[in-house]
DNA sequence: TATTGTTATACTCTATAACTATA
DNA sequence: TATAGTTATAGAGTATAACAATA
């Protein structure tokens, strides 16, 4: 394997093989800025916000099903589930059919969290996306689903 | 290129209010998915190879640059670098114009790492673009330095 | 006095392994 | 015996605060 000048020193990506480093450093250094910019008005950690607005969004999950969903280990997902529990965004009940199922639910209070969030959130990355051409917020838009599809397969 | 209807046609995002939301949720759990991608042939972390990268590509930088460029604290950043140099794949050498800067500079072992991973990681990665539309990829290749741009800000 | 980097310490998130209870 | 979830424990990564060396 050599290491031309272009793998080493090129600015974007023009091929398919580079395109996966750098979406991957992309994807990372993206995600580490969205964490910093932090919440004054709960106490809810990033995951236990993207768990909450799951359950928004889909309705009642079990346990093991929002643990998939977020690529979570299961005790990981007790572990965020408890602390939304806690705090009266969530409630557990078990299934009826199978009793060794969770269910999960939001409650009012989460939902309004969620939405509370989203807004402020929004606020603070749409200042960036306000910034963008047209057709850059229309590349962002279409990559959405595309990033779901890849982490989900 | 333009991005006309069929690509940005969603049945998620269609506003920008939720473009900010959907983006930054789906950033996390691809983060997340690209994550639990280990690399068996060397003992460095995600955060690790990052740096390594950006050394491979920039050149030698100063410790504090290296913690701005990857947005976290220099404390971290000192762990990280002391984790490198301990492993051979960077070298450390005090500045001659100001002697409380620290140069950090990627060693030969360090370039050969980071190919080697970029290969692997790619090979993961590709298999996943594989099997996306060259639309597809046309949007992820175009939203990686609309990513960058956002994260400097 | 201000700045660059390091050390000390603690917190958050995640995982694996062992356990409980249902199926 | 297998599965869903929990508890116990440990590791990785990050941050803030206090410190050392230099400007």
């Amino acid at each position: 394997m050599t290491y031309s000048k272009d793998m080493t020193t090129q600015q974007h990506t023009t091929t398919d093989a580079g395109l996966a480093s750098e979406l991957r450093l992309a994807v990372m250094r993206l995600r580490r800025r969205l964490a910093t910019e932090r919440h004054p008005d709960n106490d809810l950690s990033l995951g236990a916000m993207a768990v909450l607005a799951a359950l928004c969004r889909r309705g009642e999950m079990t346990l093991g099903a929002l643990a998939d969903f977020e690529r979570v280990q299961p005790p990981s997902m007790t572990r965020t589930v408890n602390c939304l529990e806690k705090g009266g965004y969530v409630a557990r009940r078990p299934s009826d059919t199978d009793r060794r199922q969770v269910l999960i639910a939001i409650t009012d209070l989460g939902r309004v969290t969620v939405a509370a969030d989203r807004e402020r959130r929004d606020a603070w990355l749409a200042k960036r996306l306000g910034g963008l051409s047209a057709d850059e917020r229309a590349v962002l838009r279409a990559a959405v689903p595309i990033f779901e599809r890849i982490a989900n397969e």
